[in-house]
DNA sequence: TACGTCGTAGCAAGCGCTTTCTATCCGAGG
DNA sequence: CCTCGGATAGAAAGCGCTTGCTACGACGTA
């Protein structure tokens, strides 16, 4: 029915074992031999069959990369960085790496059935993106899956998540409290003393790093922390659009607005214009990621841009070996303040 | 080392069949042995050697998406979509279908590619989302790929492409073509007359389709084609703005510009902005897609609406087998026109 | 001429699972 | 009380590949 190895090795005549070698290039095989065996697959038209391989070879060439929402441009990015960083040569049998994306939905549960799987299918490496779930028995439980995984030989790498201690996995975290601080201080600096804030979903590092960067610089310019400027929200437009209604409806003399990240602040431009104000004559709004669509916004968003592609990148290589490895297995990747149209001066 | 069947069958003092009986639940095992053998699995952290597995059944949990440009969320929705429909219970030894999206970066080569390294991992099934190369060699080899898919038993639908006859595929096509010609009707009725239009990179069935649906309008309107009204770019942002002022310096007196996708014609509103031009009084733009940032754009982008997520999650359905295939195996999906703000009667 | 070496190729033992076929136990029916 | 069928469980034969070890010829060297 199926080719099989050995009716390649039946029609070059060797053993199947030459083939395998031929294949894989892992072992001398005499020039003749390897041309005869070749064109033996090319008439047979001979696909390898990956589980026997890695069965056998106890090692895949499945790279898996883990994202929130395949949807949102954020992971996409990531994700596309990291794959060209892991596809390419490199694979079993002359083969490519299959990189693949695996879409949690922002879902815990799965997460870790996405991680299981790929433990199950023995592979490679495995790169997760995005912020962490803090909430227990997540945390753990994604712990000491990363546990496992690297004790089975699997290179673990963090992108844009805060270090896992102890589980042997890299980390490239991003400097999410750091910008959103910088942020906030732009906006105190323009004058802005009546700030509201779209957060993020409340269990994910990333919201809870953001929102501390934003309190640490109000609290440093002395201004005052009130739970009533402060809204949770998902990563979306909608939620944006939803939480500056909120914002406006608890305070209508907000002259700023931070959001979680450039879609979320999408929103809440859009939301500011329905309510009659004007950007940023009337109130301020401020992004973070600065994708693609950011700058095109009217007015552009000043938000505060991540080394998406280059952090993405660099954890393909980690995860393929071809970098070395931070000292400690952590590094911080810093993202830096983009001034545009949408922050300005406040009234009066 | 690692734990395996066998492991799980001495503890829980069955043989390695009734394991595998009760982790797949194909066979009838009572309900004490099945709990014996559960506790094992979980007191040892058994995860099953997926490799072995398919090995011996002939068949894996993959599902393969592939897609453009993972970055785009054109790509992003509709693997999203497809992958919630694959994702989920269902696959083998009561784990969950692994599905996995393949970023070919709009590359023959990877295509091509990565449907050997499908074919190689035995996927249950392969979607292929957005339009297809025309070229030769490209195109034959990706059909006679489909059709040795299909009949080694994987599932191949086509989402977003148009059909590939005789491969053994379902195709779900998008009507681009009348997209497209209702969007340049809808223009050419506002009183338009001098259109420019920005088409994507040649070699690919949806800028062609879209292309003659634009010229099938004017030639309805009985308005001349003139070849130097049309501009060939990628479908992004940038190839937008830089194919606009491409166009600008052709006929400076254009009043509409039609976009390959909204991405494009985001590119194009900056172009003409900076050019000192305002939309849609002075110049009237249109996308295509209907992505989620369209409507965000300042003013909101005319574009005609694909039902990405809707076509995503009827593909992923086909996949799996739940949903009937469409007569003779095509469908064809249409697009809405949405008329926002970016449209216009034209000056004069 | 005899022997160690190098370069190639084959043998065969798995890798860990699935599944067919067979064995066993039990209760029900005659 | 014996037999038969249904429900469960086990034995064992692969699935198609990799790889350690062995075999063998051709050289170069002593």
């Amino acid at each position: 029915m199926t080719v099989t190895l050995a009716d390649v090795a039946a029609r070059a005549q060797v053993s199947p074992a030459t083939v395998s070698r031929v294949l894989n290039g892992n072992y001398p095989v005499a020039a003749a031999t390897r041309e005869r065996v070749l064109k033996a697959v090319d008439e047979l038209d001979y696909v390898l069959n990956g589980p026997a391989s890695s069965l056998a070879a106890a090692t895949s060439d499945l790279v898996g990369i883990l994202v929130n929402d395949i949807a949102d441009p954020f992971f996409g990015i990531m994700a596309s960085a990291i794959q060209s960083e892991i596809g390419g040569p490199g694979g079993r049998a002359g083969g490519e790496r299959l990189a693949v994306v695996c879409n949690t939905g922002g879902s815990p549960e799965r997460e870790l059935t996405y991680l299981t799987l790929l433990q199950r299918q023995r592979a490679a490496a495995v790169v997760l993106t995005g912020g962490a779930v803090e909430a227990e028995p997540h945390a753990s439980a994604v712990a000491a899956k990363l546990r496992k995984l690297t004790e089975a030989g699997t290179r673990v790498v963090l992108c844009g998540r805060p270090p896992a201690p102890d589980t042997g996995s890299v980390a490239l975290a991003f400097d999410n409290r750091g910008g959103a601080r910088r942020l906030t201080e732009h906006l105190i600096g323009l004058g802005h003393r009546r700030l509201g804030y779209i957060a993020g979903p409340e269990e994910r590092t990333t919201t809870r790093h953001r929102l501390e960067g934003h309190r640490e610089a109000l609290t440093a310019a002395g201004l005052p922390q009130d739970p009533r400027r402060t809204v949770h929200g998902r990563y979306d437009r909608t939620s944006g659009y939803e939480a500056t209604l909120e914002l406006l409806r608890r305070d209508a003399d907000l002259t700023a607005v931070v959001a979680a990240n450039d879609s979320v602040a999408l929103g809440a431009c859009a939301a500011l214009r329905e309510s009659g104000l004007r950007i940023p004559e009337d109130v301020s709004v401020a992004g973070f990621d600065d994708l693609p669509f950011s700058v095109d916004a009217v007015p552009s968003l000043t938000t505060v841009r991540l080394p998406l592609a280059e952090a993405g990148a660099r954890a393909g290589r980690i995860a393929m070996g071809r970098e070395e490895q931070p000292p400690g297995g952590i590094a911080t990747v810093r993202g830096e303040l983009m001034v545009r149209g949408s922050s300005g001066v406040p009234r009066g």
